[in-house]
DNA sequence: AGCGTGGCTGAGCTGATGCTGAGCCGCAAA
DNA sequence: TTTGCGGCTCAGCATCAGCTCAGCCACGCT
């Protein structure tokens, strides 16, 4: 097991390198953020230990450079600041974990270990399929620069298609899932949210990420229609 | 996207249920360790979020025995205790992430983001003949590069003669699986639905994927014809 | 070559499936 | 109270999948 420390203040730097060099680990440290993206960019890292505050380039936007570049590496963010919303950020920009400082070295092993069994798989933190997205924090869609306003029936609907997009999605699945396990009424509800949605996602674009698979329930292109 | 909450504690679990209803999700809820493992076991959710300290069953138990039936529902243990061994324990028990009590609402909602970011689903291999290829899944037929539409009956017609790919399938068997182990009709609908497929898959591209033996049934060529 | 059986197919009926517009209800803001 | 909006139900319509059937074809046997 690989990992990248970035972190910039040495004593703590130092200290974890030694404890996870002491639990089998092979460790590398950068001690600001640029060089902290170069080492990622060009090597391999089974995970990454990222401090938020760096020099040069704090960890949300080095977090974020990766995610651009499709590098879905584990991250597993340290920060001084203990204000709610950072931790929330950090999480919506494609972070793995969060601990907030000071933390036990336990704990941070615990975190680690979790982070490295999940292992790599690309999760970007906003739904994309072709020109559509969504994002499901700030609750928003877009086709291409385009913003759409769903309500949120229509979100969740379309959040569901597109967690599954390329899979055809049964109708029972979407009234579970997007309705409620004990929804009693028809499933025509559907049809009609899928009608809305096509209404305002794809015909104005002339496009068609909603197919019908007749039979079987609905699928969401993976290219977007 | 539908949760799973498991929480004693009646306030605590209505205002969960409510600020996640609130935001979106579909909401079921247990109030003690048993009725949450029999819902888990029952449903299919995206995720679960679990108290520690429950009746009858504790949220390690719990997650211990969904794990030992291969079932990887993603968990967000939910706990008063702030020993960190606890916190390493739910970890290694194979939950996702765990928060402490008190916790803010934007933190669960962001954990649990995170959580259903990366959650996970196996897709079942697609089936190809040669060139032919079949997605279960996203109920998906392409010959090469051309998509093909089947209508339910043909697809799982097809869908049953590539499992068996190269082996003669008696009309018995195709009736017996594709249709109906009680199915009380003429075999004749067999020979209809093959000569529908050979429309769609074979003479377009002049091929003979589906071939007729005589007497004893049909079988699909491994190569795909 | 003739014949019978197994296999194929086009026509057509029927119920199922999916889509849509109209309209009701409840809630919350004005 | 009125208005607007989101959620939902319903009925009507168009289309389609599933199936049956009758007649034809072709294979393989004598």
């Amino acid at each position: 097991m690989r990992l990248l420390i970035v972190e910039d203040e040495p004593r703590m730097a130092t200290a974890l390198q030694r404890g996870l060099v002491a639990e089998g680990f092979t460790v590398e440290v950068a001690f600001n953020g640029p060089d902290g993206l170069h080492l990622a960019r060009e090597n391999s890292y089974d995970a990454i230990v990222c401090d938020i505050m760096l020099p040069g380039l704090s960890g949300y936007r080095l977090i974020e450079a990766l995610r651009a570049e499709q590098n879905w590496v584990p991250v597993l963010v340290l920060s001084a600041k203990d204000g709610e919303y950072d931790e929330a950020d950090a999480l919506d920009l494609g972070a793995d974990d969060y601990l907030v400082k000071p933390f036990s070295f336990v704990v941070l092993l615990a975190r680690l270990r979790a982070v490295l069994r999940r292992g790599v798989r690309p999760r970007p933190a906003i739904l994309s399929c072709g020109d559509l997205s969504l994002d499901p924090a700030a609750r928003a869609v877009r086709r291409g620069e385009t913003e759409i306003e769903l309500t949120p029936r229509e979100f969740s609907l379309l959040e569901y298609l597109m967690r599954r997009a390329g899979d055809a999605v049964s109708k029972a699945d979407i009234l579970h899932h997007v309705w409620d396990a004990h929804y009693e009424g028809d499933a025509n509800v559907i049809e009609v949210y899928v009608g809305y949605l096509r209404r305002k996602i794809d015909l104005p674009f002339g496009r068609h990420a909603v197919q019908t698979v007749r039979g079987a329930g609905y699928r969401l292109a993976s290219d977007g229609g």
